[in-house]
RNA sequence: GGAGGGAUAGCGAAGUGGUCAAACGCGGCAGACUGUAAAUCUGUUCCUUCGGGUUCCAUGGUUCAAAUCCAUGUCCCUCCA
């Protein structure tokens, strides 16, 4: 299978600016570039898929570059629905930075910041050297201004699309980049970009976009309660990785294997047959999560993982003595008691529970456990007795959520 | 610059003086069923010391009583110039 075909097979492809990519993508070599604005101080797992086409072409014989937005994250990128909240400087540096090591850690690309080529540009410069190229109707046939039409955009967010298509100038002038790499709906900058380098320099770069990571209703992959998940393990738990992934819906999960795996065309096909088979035993679903966080975090990481689930999900917690909780389950999230308390007052305490009202909905509706048995009475007393080891409750809000209630 | 229309819970959207803590749909959460999946069904979705308290863009006002009427402001949309 040549490079190309493969990306393709996985699913990684979605638009390409012109057929002749697929032979340069064959034939190796080629530097290109992929971006992302400073928008937190970690990458998300919706990151993930477009850096690891990037491995994936690393792997193939081409060079990558990783674009960090440093200016383009001070403007803001505009998005369907409504104009962004734009980030203080401190904050876009700080990013930047916790950004930058991020990536050459996990992934070892040269990393570029476009805040360094762009900040001495002038309003004049801008308007004579770059605004010039850019006609208006074209800019607004783009979707995403088209778009905002309706709802309006600022005059800043509309420039956006300049400053990027500026950086692929940049970098093909500077470094032969030829080619970028992004999500769908990076579409329209790119080929902003494409034809800045067109018209311009009179040469051909090239770009594809892959296609936006679903879950299987349609919405973005990789939030859990509207949250994202981190590729940073201080601010998302291996443990809460693996949760996802082993929940992902069974219909999704073939697709996600060749997204987020190195795992070949073989393998993936064996473990599509096998969940066909024994759903229940969901091995696609296992190897999925155990994939992603070794790529992430390591190895150990990922057996930790495995091993909490399985204490959790399939083990009897009776059995197991407060060290072994304390020690294995130690990325929970913990509540600190500090004395005997009533059950509805914990959750309120322990930010497990909004309101009191809810948690006493959640109690008369058997939703709550301490250590496995379901308690629905919201005045029961927590107490140090009860405890396991007079110290440690494992606390059960729903099906899958736990918590660590330890006495001090 | 002129003329109209609009702003309601996370989102969409009803409500146009009291019966409104505000219909309905989506989303969220929980229960049942299961495989920690999906689908389905059920309950729930401002706070509360369960007496009540605080909400319908903001600030003032009218009224016994305002999401609902009036004034001003802010933001958005449509049409005209």
């Amino acid at each position: 299978m040549t490079i190309f075909e493969e990306l393709k097979w996985r699913g990684l492809i979605k638009d390409i600016t012109s057929p002749e990519l697929e032979e340069k993508l064959n034939n190796g070599g080629l530097t290109f570039y992929i971006g992302t604005d400073p928008t937190g101080d970690s990458l998300h797992l919706g990151h993930l898929s477009s850096f690891l086409i990037s491995k994936r072409l690393k792997d193939a014989g081409h060079n990558p570059i990783l674009l960090i937005g440093g200016a383009t994250g001070r403007i803001g990128d505009p998005r369907p629905t409504t104009e962004r909240e734009m980030k203080s400087i401190e904050e876009v540096e700080h990013n930047i930075e916790c950004l930058t090591n991020q990536v050459k850690k996990l992934f070892g690309f040269e990393v570029v910041n476009n805040y360094d080529w762009t900040k001495d540009i002038n309003t004049l410069d801008f308007l004579r050297d770059y605004g010039k190229y850019f006609n208006i109707n074209y800019m607004l046939d783009k979707d995403i201004i088209r778009r905002r039409l309706e709802t309006g955009i600022t005059y800043t967010e509309f420039s956006y699309m300049i400053l990027q298509a500026l950086d692929f100038l940049h970098l093909y002038e500077t470094k032969n980049c030829v080619m970028q790499v992004a999500g769908s709906d990076q579409w329209g900058n790119i080929t902003a970009g494409v034809d800045l380098i067109k018209r311009k320099l009179g040469k051909d770069a090239y770009a594809f976009t892959m296609p936006l990571v679903t879950t299987k209703d349609g919405t973005k992959f990789g939030k859990s309660e509207g949250n994202a998940l981190w590729l940073d393990k201080n601010k998302t738990t291996s443990y809460e990785l693996y949760q996802y992934l082993i929940n992902v819906e069974d219909e999704m999960v073939i697709d996600y294997l060749k997204i987020f795996t190195f795992l070949s065309k073989e393998e993936i096909e064996s473990l599509e047959e096998e969940n066909r088979l024994h759903p229940e035993e969901r091995r696609a679903h296992k190897t999925l999560a155990r994939c992603v966080i070794t790529f992430l975090h390591g190895e150990d990481e990922a057996t930790k993982a495995e091993m909490m689930s399985k204490a959790l999900f399939t083990e009897d917690i009776k059995n197991l003595s407060s060290e072994d909780i304390l020690t294995n389950f130690k990325d929970m999230d913990k509540v600190v008691i500090n004395e005997e308390v009533m059950l509805e007052d914990l959750l309120v305490n322990g930010s497990i529970c909004s309101s009191k009202r809810e948690a006493r909905e959640l109690i008369k509706g058997n939703a709550i456990s301490l250590n496995n048995t379901k308690i629905t009475e919201p005045t029961y007393l927590v107490t140090k007795a009860n405890a396991i080891d007079n110290k440690v409750y494992l606390i059960k809000k729903g099906k899958k959520k736990y918590y660590l209630g330890i006495f001090e």
